[in-house]
RNA sequence: GCUAGUGUAGCUCAGUCGGUAGAGCAGCUGAUUCGUAAUCAGCAGGUCGUGUGUUCAAGUCACAUCACUAGCUCCA
């Protein structure tokens, strides 16, 4: 594949990556000159390749696009293609460069030119009647487009910022063949199969309703996972000498003013009036789990500190922000705060690490790193800031893992690591993260006791595994498509009697699988055993199918069906159980 | 909160030009007693998200509002 660079040079040996870039950067250029085919009096801003495609913003005016206006977009890209145009480069001088785009009208683009360095040289990418400002490279011809698709428009606003005009982002997709894009949109489709607000629904696992929006309800087949959850952390938080807690959901105006959510946090934070004094539903658990470390005095000796707490918080998210279990308003965070001394930091980190990745793998979840720094409308010193910032950094590097930087995105008290997760569709979801705090130990007093018998102050680390169990349990659920692992499974085993005449044994082996502590059910009803075992399979996702009929019953056996395999095994009751206790106990 | 869209039975969806609500699955009842991904028949199920308006007449048109969807912004 040839592309064209802005200073002319044709070159054949992108990789495949590279190229597909191009490709889609080419296809925004494509769709900008049918979009300004259609609507000549279009300005336009940004309109980049991305990792899933490609988009443009657009600024149109009062015209508002439906459906039909993106397909006809379409259309007019595939004339372009057809027309088989030649794609130029080209470098003006920058008054030239800012002279051809005022004379467009393009003042979007008169503006980026501003935005640029003195010594950076404009380009130009024509296509027939089309000219755009861009760094290239691209393809050389309209015809080298060979797959592409608009898939969707919404609102974006110029640079980012909520206080700039709002355009219209429109999107689309593009690849190098045709087969490419087919085999994307089958992706899609399977994505929408996965969707854990779907499966939540076909499993009963929870619930959202206008009374309470972002708000879920957990089913009780959903409490069965969300706990077995709760279950392996607890374990593992044990083994790591960490201390559970659990501290209120309500506390008063004071304390927020004291830690800073008041004036950092209070548009996402619920208040309600008790006895004529503002309270405040926590957004956050770290001012509970300060008070409990207050609530006593510390020797160096007790450092570190490990405080972990399921806890329940509320935050006020914009409603068009809410997404199933992704991004709700209230949930269960697997906090825990860790109280230490400055020599502590680093390894402290480094277990939390291990600890966030053990889980991770424990899933089979692959994530990405990002690090946070210190945000505009934040607290404290400078020199605390780079203090933290440094030690987190320093743990990072010490374990070699890859992270990217994020300025200004860390929390208002104090910088993050924070972990990253996937969704089916491969829109990436935070859920751990490692906050290195110096503000709350000092806006709460907090003290210890060093060797020489003087005061201290603890340096507190804020972190969180799952991230919320709510997002969690969605990121799991689209995971597994709902085939969750024995251990997890809300229905772990399906009992499925043939016909009414085997319901007695049924029911006496349905009973042995209770009483040996899995969660299990008793499929009763008048139907055919492929009915069962389809919705068995289809519906409950259950790991294990017990089918019994006349011959299990005389012989005193289960005939096992396995979910993931289809195979069938008979065996004794007893010898099933004790394998599947196993599989539970190791969490396999 | 912003841009665009969607809202009809528990679920998935149909409903033409404004003329008074329809299917499949699930549910219930009956028959069938069945061996590894859907047995047959019958019955029941709806204030068409909510409100206001236009009209002789509104699921259908208009306005408002709520929820949801994709994205933006924001975030675990």
């Amino acid at each position: 594949m040839k592309v064209i660079e802005r200073d002319g040079t044709v070159r054949d040996d992108l990789t495949p990556e590279e190229e597909l870039h191009v490709i889609r950067h080419t296809a925004a250029h494509v769709m900008a000159q049918a979009i300004k085919r259609l609507y000549p009096e279009a300005i336009f801003a940004y309109g980049p390749a991305t990792e899933k495609g490609f988009y443009y913003d657009v600024d149109l005016g009062e015209k508002k696009l439906g459906d039909e206006d993106l397909a006809a977009i379409e259309q007019e890209m595939r004339k372009i293609v057809k027309e088989n145009l030649p794609i130029r480069p080209s470098i003006l001088p920058r008054e030239e460069a800012i002279k051809l785009m005022e004379e467009r009208g393009e003042k979007y683009k008169v503006e980026h030119i501003g935005d640029l360095a003195d010594n950076e040289p404009i380009s130009f990418y024509q296509q027939g009647e089309y000219v755009d400002m861009c760094v290239g490279p691209h393809l050389m011809y309209t015809k080298a487009l060979k797959a592409f698709k608009v898939t969707q428009q919404s609102g974006a606003y110029w640079k980012n910022d909520k206080n700039n005009k709002m355009l219209t982002r429109i999107n689309g997709i593009a690849f190098a063949k045709q087969e490419d894009l087919d085999a994307y949109l089958v992706l899609l489709e399977e994505a929408e199969k996965r969707d854990h607000r779907k499966i939540g629904k076909e499993m009963g696992l929870f619930m959202l309703g206008e009374e309470g929006p972002g708000f879920p309800f957990f089913l009780p087949k959903g409490m069965a996972l969300k706990n077995a959850l709760i279950d392996y952390w607890r374990q593992i938080h044990y083994r790591e000498d960490y201390r559970e807690i659990q501290t209120p959901l309500i506390m008063n105006r004071q304390l927020w003013e004291t830690s800073g959510h008041w004036d950092h946090y209070k548009d996402n934070m619920y208040s309600t009036t008790i006895d004529d004094e503002i309270y405040c539903v926590k957004p956050m658990n770290c001012p509970g789990a300060v008070l409990v470390y207050r609530s006593q005095p510390h020797s160096y000796r007790d450092l570190p500190l490990r405080l972990a707490e399921q806890g329940l918080v509320h935050r006020h998210e914009l409603r068009g922000a809410l997404h199933g279990l992704f991004r709700v308003r209230c949930f269960t965070q697997d906090d825990a705060h860790i109280f230490m001394r400055r020599d502590q930091v680093t390894d402290e980190i480094v277990k939390v690490v291990h600890l966030i990745n053990e889980v991770y793998e424990k899933f089979g979840f692959r994530y990405s790193v990002e690090l946070s720094t210190r945000p505009e409308n934040s607290m404290g010193s400078d020199e605390d800031w780079e203090a933290a910032t440094e030690g987190l950094k320093g743990a990072l590097e010490k374990l070699g893992l890859p992270y990217v930087i994020n300025e200004g995105d860390g929390a208002f008290y104090g910088p993050k690591i924070d972990f990253h997760l996937e969704d089916s569709l491969g829109r990436t979801w935070q859920c751990g993260t490692i906050q290195l705090d110096f503000q709350m130990p000092l806006n709460f007093g907090l003290e210890y006791v060093n060797e020489a018998g003087e005061k201290e102050r603890p340096i507190m680390i804020h972190r969180v595994c799952f991230g919320s169990i709510e997002r969690f349990i969605g990121i799991l659920t689209e995971h597994f498509a709902g085939k969750f692992p024995a251990w997890l499974a809300p229905v772990q085993v399906k009992v499925l009697p043939v016909s009414e005449k085997s319901m007695d044994y049924s029911e006496s082996v349905y009973k042995a699988m209770r009483a040996a502590g899995f969660r299990c059910e008793l499929d009763d009803r008048n139907e055919k055993i492929g009915y069962k075992i389809r919705e068995a399979q289809m519906v409950d996702r259950a790991p294990f199918m017990l089918i019994l009929g006349a011959k299990e019953a005389e012989e005193g056996t289960i005939s096992v069906r396995f979910r993931d395999t289809a195979e069938t095994k008979t065996m004794k009751a007893e010898k099933f159980i004790s394998f599947l206790q196993t599989e539970i106990a190791e969490r396999r």
